[in-house]
DNA sequence: GGACAAATATAGTCTTGACTAACTTTCTTC
DNA sequence: GAAGAAAGTTAGTCAAGACTATATTTGTCC
């Protein structure tokens, strides 16, 4: 009988969607591993060796190391894109009330996409730190920026305003996941602060736009 | 006539407080580098060139590389908390609404000391970042809440209060002092961002603790 | 002014990590 | 079923950076 070399031949998926499937399987791996050691400790060697790969495979899919952060960081951005377009899909058209009364909505959808995604406080420190990677981030910006705009369109709104929000949007998302990692064992706090966030932000909304003459500032 | 080997000897100041100076700008010096090439590309041995040193002089003062990063976020947390008292001295006294009615100066006195520290964005960064130094960014924290709570003992104000007012505050200040990164050639629209957050908090101090009826969230 | 301590330099070690040249295996296609 | 492309490997190179053993200078104190 001839030895058997090789394990049991589990097929492989057919070659087309293999290039597909490892870049992705590398980009989840470079996520947990910035999750688990935080950026200063990730090697591009410990992202192929933990994909069941070499490193020169890696290099096949992403030119450097910065390669692999943007795509992350790309693949983070979306995923907050699509969440915001959900959420003004749903609220904008009834106004700039109903979208500030839904606010904590959108907090709480982004958080929980932060937080699925592993490594996800390490990736929105790379695109804030990086002059490679801020770019992105800037990207993302502007994208929002120009949702924003359509979304108030309809609603007197100055024209200033949806770049405003977009950065502090920005901010306070950077702030949040950054302070997640902080008080990390301390979850039932962290939705306290939440709370108390949405509720800024609905009086920012609501005030700052469009101020309610029975609560002036002034 | 002999030749000068040493330079016209500059009067070294007495050897009690150069250990003390030396020290003082060694972490000067790595302020500057983080503030020019950020954290990933400081290293010990830059810190110590720039400052006139050879590698092992830098070691005399800190144990290792992260030591003097935690040097340099406690100095930084130190500064914020001086203008965190300073403000309180000046307005709790006379009440949440002042301090409410106050709150923007308090976040631009912050802002310029952070804008006054060079590196101070990595600094923060770095305090939230390493397991090594999260401890620093934690007695900060601690510190601000027991300020806020001797403030406000005076004033009815729930007693988680002044924790959750203390995280929000930190996490704040990092999402805006990356953000000043990200948008470093644009300060106007930065200080227009600040304007917008000041009247968040403003409005967040006096609903959250004390909802006025006339404005009433339902 | 000599002994001791403080401050700093010389000259490294050693590890890690980004990246690569060249070869091999596996799949697809005609 | 052979040619060629795609996916991946072996075995490195090279540079940088954290950290140190040991020597040397400089200041202080009696």
């Amino acid at each position: 009988m001839i030895a058997v070399d090789r394990p049991p031949a589990v097929k492989r998926p057919p070659q087309q969607d293999r290039a597909h499937l490892t870049r992705g399987r590398l980009l989840d791996v470079a996520g947990e591993l910035l999750a688990e050691v935080g950026i200063e400790r990730v090697s591009t060697n410990m992202i192929a060796a933990r994909a069941g790969l070499t490193p020169p495979a890696l290099y096949r899919y992403f030119g450097d190391k910065y390669a692999v952060l943007e795509a992350l960081g790309r693949r983070l951005m979306e995923r907050q894109n699509d969440v915001l377009e959900g959420w003004l899909a749903r609220h904008a058209p009834a106004g700039i009330a109903a979208m500030a009364g839904h606010i904590g909505d959108l907090l709480a959808e982004n958080a929980a996409v932060t937080r699925a995604e592993p490594g996800a406080v390490w990736i929105l420190r790379a695109l804030h730190a990086s002059p490679r990677l801020v770019h992105v981030r800037l990207e993302s910006h502007r994208h929002v920026t120009d949702r924003l705009t359509d979304a108030c369109a309809a609603h007197l709104v100055a024209p200033d305003r949806p770049a405003l929000w977009s950065r502090l949007r920005l901010a306070v998302e950077l702030g949040f996941a950054a302070d997640e990692m902080l008080y990390e064992e301390d979850r039932v706090s962290q939705a306290a602060v939440l709370a108390d966030v949405a509720a800024m932000l609905r009086f920012a909304l609501l005030d700052l736009i469009d101020p309610p003459p029975a609560c002036g500032r002034g």
